[in-house]
DNA sequence: CGGTTTGTTCAAACAAATTTGAACAATAAT
DNA sequence: ATTATTGTTCAAATTTGTTTGAACAAACCG
């Protein structure tokens, strides 16, 4: 049966929703699924810590969705718990300084890749060694050498990066 | 009817594989498609120019996927045409240094969200003085206020960090 | 010309990522 | 103890993104 709700209840209102959007256009950019867009922008315009049951009303999305995103934003540090004394629900704040955000998205997205490919890269100057035209051999080294290059600037630009944006 | 390879032609060597493999995961950290990774990654270690069919041969993917990708890398300038005298076909080369391809992906796939992130912005502003609560108002106004320093902070960041990626 | 080569386009097929929802565990309330 | 509440898990369903391949256009060749 279909009840009558009041306007700030079950539907996001147009500016709750404009927000959200540019939180999961930004998601988007980051290379993370829309949820979790929709969930740190509704905590981001809430004036209030919200519980999961308040983003399944006012997003209209799976308890299951709440649920995850919820654990993969705590892993980026990007929501915080609160606790509260009168209530079993677990309630949620969000990290609101960029340079914070920056860095658990560094940690939780970046480095692992990069880790994963100093260790690749490592194995391919190895495989190179044995090649036995001279010619190519040389080439290959430059072209591995070159990519290690670049993973050593960028992986020393990440806390340059996270600093600059400190203010 | 299937027809004896020599070595070199249409498997790709091991070298080769890993290599490719590199730029793949280097391409799923950037958001691109697999094949974009795959397309580059091959052209990398090509120590000669390479036309259209080789990329169709050696990775065994599609005409349509290497066209496409190779019209994106264009966009990202991330290859350049070669042009050969006595060939119809066209050839690309990659671009190997960090700070162009940084420049070009800066330029066709951060800058344009941050654009319209721009526009939603200063929508989401103006809609906000419309909140008759002042204490929401206030609260909401805070709230934008940031983002907005966010993206301006990342604004100005891109520069410098190309820049920073230069050597 | 008519045939061949080269590359593009885009709807359909396919693959991968995300979301759902029902089953479950854990804890609190009665 | 029994029921209600809160949150998790994960296989299946759905959605989204990628690749394919056949049809096509353009340029060249004999």
């Amino acid at each position: 049966m279909p009840r009558l709700q009041n306007s700030n209840s079950n539907k996001l209102d147009s500016i709750e929703h404009q927000m959200v959007n540019i939180f999961v256009d930004g998601a988007r950019i980051l290379g993370l699924p829309p949820s979790i867009g929709e969930i740190y922008g509704l905590l981001f315009i809430s004036p209030t810590p919200l519980a999961l049951d308040d983003f399944v009303e006012r997003l209209g999305i799976s308890k299951g969705s709440v649920s995850q995103g919820l654990r993969m934003l705590k892993g980026l540090r990007a929501v915080r718990e609160v606790e509260s004394a009168s209530d079993r629900r677990t309630y949620y704040e969000p990290a609101i300084e960029l340079k914070r955000l920056a860095g658990g998205f560094i940690r939780e997205q970046v480095r692992p890749h990069f880790k994963s490919a100093e260790t690749r890269i490592r194995d391919l100057a190895e495989k190179a060694q044995e090649i036995d035209d001279p010619e190519s051999r040389k080439f290959l080294r430059a072209r591995i050498e070159r990519i290690d290059t670049w993973r050593r600037s960028t992986t020393k630009l990440l806390p340059i990066l996270q600093k600059l944006l400190g203010q």
